[in-house]
DNA sequence: CGGAATGTTGATATGCCTCAACTAAAGTGG
DNA sequence: CCACTTTAGTTGAGGCATATCAACATTCCG
């Protein structure tokens, strides 16, 4: 049995509920592994997909292209997760996918996983629900840079992060590895570099996060979450009963 | 037969293909019907649903309401869309939503689209591609807030809001009713009002558009769309081979 | 017809983008 | 392992765009 295919399951249960047989399905699932270096692309805008990743190790983010070149990150992606079943039930990629660091992903045909869906109807509600999961994330994102000051943005956003990746249980204590670099932070938050820096400056600060070299440190989770306006709810990361 | 599901089957149309049998199918939901007035939400953040809404007439918007009593709009929709299967698998709605103008829905109970979906498999990706879609258009909200100039950030939202509607064939030629205001279009854009405000006189001074009344109508749509840096690819409206 | 909501315009202060110079860290090849 | 190059991060100065506040006009609605 696939050691990849059981950390989907792991993931697939933070937020669902499957029995012994659904799980079983899925650890027959057939992939390849892909390694990635760091800004590597793993998809473009406009590629037509016939796969779906599922990240196995590192990071991968989600962007925007614009005509200028300008990048618009959107959304991150850690272990575990599927940032391209948005991709499942569609033709033309409207975004590019890459890696942030170094990373490795599992590729999953998607004929394989609809035909999984067909037998297994409450894989499907998994992942599906998975989606909506990516889809609230996005919709906070809006919130985050439509709504709040640019010393919550980037507070909420490290506290996003690093929720994730605890409730993974991707953390190491109180830190995170999680090579973004400001210029991306900048990209995701809508902010320009310096202000980006004078941002984190101040959260420095505060006292309540530090972050260098790609290593994520919390130094107080409840006033940074305080600071940032974070409530996890949107995360729906609680088992439903099925 | 009923008229409000055959909507639902036209929009799914749009998008997906399907068999008779699966059409008839959805046309079998049993749904009730709610009268909504102008602001009136349909569902808070923090309810707990069990139906999902679809659109028979006017326009509902999605939003997440602040701390400090501040709304960000999210999203905008409007005749056969369903904004909440967003919330299908999900217990705790993470946004509210509220009806931009009268409008009238169809509330139809989850455990009916469930029992459906293990039925009919194609009919359940098909409103699964409706929430990816609903993604996308998340997506674009990100980079539009993020990336784009006050101008074309206020025209590629009418951009979009027009390509939708005339998609769904419910534009009168150039001219869209759709009664937003300028304070809801401020809280969508992440702009003040008074921004807002001349941001809109701009863009009427270069005779691409007018707007008033909640009247939306189209003088000139190659350049307003190239004003907006408006590609409706995220919308995905093709028809994806079965 | 009167009151409330919505839209419009002007003046002001400031926060942020732009540009530029510099430092520190990481990667590369001899 | 060290010089060299490249990339990433940091800081400062200046000017413009936009948030904020305030006054007013218009439209909507009972």
């Amino acid at each position: 049995m696939s050691d990849t295919m059981a950390a989907l399951n792991r993931k697939l249960l933070e937020h669902s509920r499957l029995t012994a047989a659904d799980l079983r399905a899925v650890t027959t699932l057939n992939y390849t592994i892909r390694a990635l270096d760091p800004n590597e692309d793993l998809i473009r805008q406009g590629d037509d997909p016939s796969v779906s990743a599922l990240v196995v190790s590192g990071m991968l983010a989600r962007y925007h292209l614009l005509p200028s070149g300008k990048r618009q990150y959107i959304s991150y992606h850690m272990e575990g997760d599927m940032p391209d079943s948005q991709a499942l039930f569609i033709e033309k990629m409207d975004h590019a996918v890459c890696a942030i660091g170094s990373a490795r992903v599992a590729l999953i045909p998607h004929v394989q996983l609809l035909k999984l869906f067909e037998a297994r109807p409450f894989v499907g509600f998994a992942i599906w629900r998975e989606t909506l999961i990516d889809a609230a994330i996005f919709r906070e994102a809006i919130t985050n840079n439509g709504a709040r000051t640019k010393v919550a943005r980037l507070g909420h956003l490290l506290c996003e992060l690093f929720y994730r990746a605890k409730a993974s249980g991707l953390t190491d204590g109180e830190t995170f590895y999680m090579p973004i670099s400001l210029v991306q932070f900048g990209e995701t938050l809508g902010m320009s570099i310096a202000t980006l820096n004078r941002t984190l400056q101040s959260l420095r600060k505060s006292r309540t996060v530090e972050l260098q070299r790609g290593t994520l440190h919390i130094r107080d989770w409840e006033r940074l979450a305080k600071i940032s306006q974070f409530d996890p709810a949107y995360l729906h990361l609680k088992k439903a009963p099925r």
